[in-house]
DNA sequence: AAGACGGGGTT
DNA sequence: AACCCAGTCTT
């Protein structure tokens, strides 16, 4: 393995930063959160973008990206916003302690630094929803400050070109070492996304694309790189189970309620549902008193990060007067749109609305 | 240091 | 259907 000290300078012609600029010059993506070559990214677009694209790919953000733009063009427009209407927009993008930090750092900024982004490193880092990777993209990107930028991409970029064997998380620092040894001082934030994109689109996770890349001689696991990084086993998931209520009044109007703040989909809403458990017989009783029960045909299934879920669906109706509990509302049909509905509850809706 | 936290893509 | 991917915050 080439030792990190006997690398070319990065600002030097030649060297991996040199080249990997080159082919970004040659090659470079249109994204819609991507500056025109020459002019100056807006720190607002960089910081929104790098957000979002935090867990998720390049083509689930883009309409995200853009609904956003339209409906809050500056950063104190989505400070102003309602919470409520930033977790209707991010519906369906997951991990949604994104969404409420995001609009809690768009308030730090409106009104603790008048509208603007810090544009150090350390500053960013202060910010809700920003840390190591999203600081240095954001200083590097929209300040052009030298930055050094570690997301997947890069972590799996290093360990082929450096042939590190050890397994992530535990070779993280040394990958990150090797990623600061290659970044240069000039243009930091066209070779961070330079870096980025050759991971993204050539250096992949299976079946990378050598024979096109542009720095392959110089790549030392170039014959094993679809084994790196090695990573360590993940353990399995287990499956909860729970039974979720589609309850009707009369006039056709669905019970939702909103979830807690804190958690698993935290401020989203949803039918109600029983506890979700992993080894027990879920709770069949709904929330309000019922006229009938019937079970679904059929179940939801959903997974998420560390567990399955496989939800029964019972259609309930209750009297017209029926009151809705803390938390929770009645909601006619045409008006589901309006609810910040993560993907999972939509499957319930659609569930439901099919049997029913 | 370890676990919580979605959803989409690939095989 | 099973597996893969992967930043930030909390505990």
């Amino acid at each position: 393995m080439p030792k990190a000290q006997e690398l070319a300078d990065p600002d030097s012609p030649g060297s991996a930063a040199d080249r990997l600029l080159a082919w970004y010059d040659r090659s470079r993506r249109r994204l819609p959160w991507r500056s025109d070559p020459g002019e100056c990214a807006d720190p607002y677009h960089v910081w929104l973008s790098e957000i979002m694209l935090q867990q998720t790919t390049v083509a689930t953000v883009g309409p995200y990206f853009q609904r956003f733009l339209e409906k809050w063009p500056t950063v104190e427009a989505l400070a102003a916003a309602p919470l409520d209407d930033v977790l209707h927009a991010w519906a369906g993008l997951g991990y949604y302690a994104r969404a409420r930090n995001l609009h809690k750092c768009a308030r730090t900024v409106a009104s603790s630094h008048n509208g603007v982004f810090p544009d150090t490193e350390d500053a960013l880092l202060t910010l809700p929803g920003i840390g190591r990777y999203t600081a240095a993209a954001v200083a590097a990107i929209a300040f052009g400050r030298r930055a050094v930028v570690v997301d997947g991409n890069v972590e799996r970029v290093m360990a082929r070109l450096f042939r590190v064997g050890e397994p992530l998380p535990d070779s993280k620092p040394a990958l990150t070492a090797l990623a600061d040894k290659c970044t240069p001082t000039a243009r930091a934030g066209d070779y961070a996304q330079a870096v980025m994109d050759v991971g993204a689109t050539i250096c992949t996770p299976k079946r990378p694309k050598c024979t096109i890349c542009p720095i392959v001689d110089l790549c030392a696991g170039r014959d094993i790189a679809e084994t790196l990084p090695a990573r360590k086993p993940k353990p399995q998931k287990p499956t909860r189970r729970g039974v979720a209520f589609w309850i009707v009044r009369p006039d056709g109007a669905v019970l939702f309620r909103r979830r807690t703040e804190s958690g698993l989909l935290g401020g989203m809403m949803e039918p109600p549902s029983s506890d979700w458990v992993a080894d027990a017989e879920p709770e069949t009783a709904p929330p309000v008193e019922t006229i009938d029960q019937t079970p679904l045909v059929g179940t939801v299934r959903h997974t998420f990060t560390h567990f399955h879920l496989e939800l029964a669906i019972h259609h309930c109706r209750v009297e017209g007067d029926t009151e809705a509990p803390q938390d929770a509302r009645w909601v006619m049909p045409d008006r589901f749109g309006d609810l910040a509905l993560p993907t999972v509850m939509k499957k319930i809706v659609r569930h439901a609305m099919k049997a029913g």
